[in-house]
RNA sequence: UCCCCAGUAGCUCAGUCGGCAGAGCAAUUGGCUGUUAACCAAUGGGUCCGCGGUUCAAAUCCGUGCUGGGGAGCCA
């Protein structure tokens, strides 16, 4: 007889007869005659109902199952006469496939997150992480089939790589060489695998620009790395980076594709994780649907960064960082525009030149560059992208007024003496649009097994 | 890295002015009417985060370290 997984059940209409399921107990309830086993196999948030009656071959050793044990129900589907679930399954064979013993960490009850941080091994068994694990796994899937449908190709750029080509804060050291290699707590780079220095990267940004100037529309997905000493609900050493770039595409038509992308696989998880989604908005985040709602029905707000600073100027309230023209917008700033004054997503577009890397493009004014930030509620900073700087003259003259070391970026400026053309992109962080759009406050709480400055417990 | 808060049973927490270590849930055992975080009863369970100090006496006061959380910076 073939297994087949509790959600098919659980989303049938029809009785589908005899049934062979596997999965883990979660709640026991047992009465003289007969026992209540719900079980969970993974494939949905909901459990399946099993009565397990006396006259069962094993029913001694039905009794002594505890949460978080093992078993193989086969049975017949049955309507179900108590209330809560349609379904349920009077089971004719139950097999134990293992016990969990007394200690298994993980009751009846709520735990808070930190407590299951602490077991992480053993939280996507919860309803709540499970729920977040299978949207995680439904996005993903997602973003492959939006960018599938667009013609875009996937590109997989380096996670080692020879360049710290953006300065983009601290970089992960990946050697090969042990203590005795290093002399004078100095590395000696030559002896090493690469020969050079050589790092994690922090964004596949430079290489994927070449693949756009080649395959027209590409994307990345995949880790970055960070070694920053973030302490923060939003920042991990570790998590995944989508990047879209697109050859002939202007700032407009970047935020245009953000916007896009963001309302897609929105309306995905909507579609395919209705019950995860319903778990967040109940119990989780109870004002979720009016973000998913603002994300799907509303224009995103498109905002010069001059104007995002005169809103901010007449804003009556007090905030505890300088708002002026030429400043970095403070996390406090980004929320009030997000949060209490559009209370939609904002993008913010044009920024000073003098606090935005060097591959960015300059505008016309010579003050600004066509960089463009997402501000969406709760979370800050979702994407960041620009339009590239693809002229050769205005680039290596911004590469020397930062002071950066031209000769590194030889491959990278041969993109602009051949056949060089506009392009654009951006980064969008895979975990915080998770936040995004399950109400989740921590940023550990979204990837499996979060790596934080001193933190690598599994 | 900076600022603030917390650490007591497996979990969530209470513990007054420095004076015998507590509750709910979980676990174990037994009971029970088709239950839904089932219900009822009994039982077991402690390095009060570590180290040092003050005191007749410290979970409680002081110092220090560690761990966790919230916020900031950095960013995605």
């Amino acid at each position: 007889m073939n297994r087949v997984k509790i959600k098919q059940i659980l989303d049938t209409d029809k009785n589908p007869g005899k049934v062979l399921i596997k999965g883990w107990i979660r709640t026991k309830r047992d009465s003289k005659e007969f026992s209540f086993l719900e079980i969970n196999d993974g494939s949905s948030l909901k459990n399946i109902q099993v009565i397990a009656q006396n006259n069962l071959d094993n029913y001694e050793d039905v009794t002594k199952l505890t949460t978080g044990s093992a078993v193989s129900v086969k049975g017949e589907v049955v309507e179900s006469p108590g209330k809560g679930q349609k379904w349920e399954i009077n089971a004719s064979e139950l097999d134990v496939v293992s016990i969990a013993p007394e200690t298994y960490p993980l009751q009846k009850k709520r735990h808070t997150d930190e407590f299951l941080r602490t077991i992480a091994h053993l939280r996507p068994r919860t309803n709540k992480y499970g729920s977040v694990f299978r949207i995680r796994s439904e996005l993903a899937y997602a973003v492959h089939k939006f960018y599938n449908e667009k013609g875009f190709r996937y590109v997989h750029t380096p996670i080692i790589t020879g360049s710290d080509c953006e300065g983009a804060g601290e970089l992960f050291k990946v050697t090969t060489l042990d203590g005795n290699d290093v002399e004078k707590g100095k590395f000696n780079y030559e002896k090493d695998f690469f020969g050079k220095e050589t790092n994690l990267t922090v964004s596949g940004q430079l290489s994927a620009e070449m693949f756009a100037l080649s395959l027209g529309d590409v994307y990345t997905f995949g880790p970055t790395f960070r070694a920053e000493n973030s302490n923060t609900s939003r920042h991990v050493a570790e998590f995944w980076m989508i990047e879209p770039e697109m050859a002939f595409c202007d700032l407009e038509e970047n935020m245009n594709h953000a916007e896009e992308f963001l309302k897609y696989v929105t309306q995905h998880i909507c579609d395919n994780c209705a019950d995860d989604i319903n778990l967040f908005t109940q119990f989780v985040d109870k004002s979720l649907k009016g973000v998913i709602d603002s994300i799907l029905n509303s224009k995103f707000k498109r905002l010069p960064y001059d104007e995002a600073i005169e809103i901010l100027k007449k804003a009556d309230q007090k905030f505890e960082y300088e708002v002026e023209y030429g400043l970095d917008l403070q996390s406090e700033h980004e929320r009030y525009i997000t949060e209490k004054h559009f209370k939609i997503p904002v993008f913010i577009y044009n920024y000073p030149k003098t606090i935005k890397p060097f591959y960015m493009r300059i505008n016309d004014d010579n003050k600004t560059v066509a960089a463009m930030d997402l501000l969406v509620p709760r979370i800050g900073e979702l994407i960041g992208g620009s339009q590239r700087e693809e002229r050769l003259d205005r680039l290596l003259d911004r590469l020397k007024e930062m002071d950066l070391p031209v000769e590194d970026y030889w491959w990278y400026i041969d993109s602009r003496k051949y056949g060089t053309v506009p392009h654009s992109g951006f980064g969008l962080g895979f975990e915080r649009l998770i936040m995004l759009l399950t109400g989740v406050t921590n940023i550990r709480d979204v990837i499996p097994f979060p790596r934080t400055p001193s933190s690598i417990d599994f």
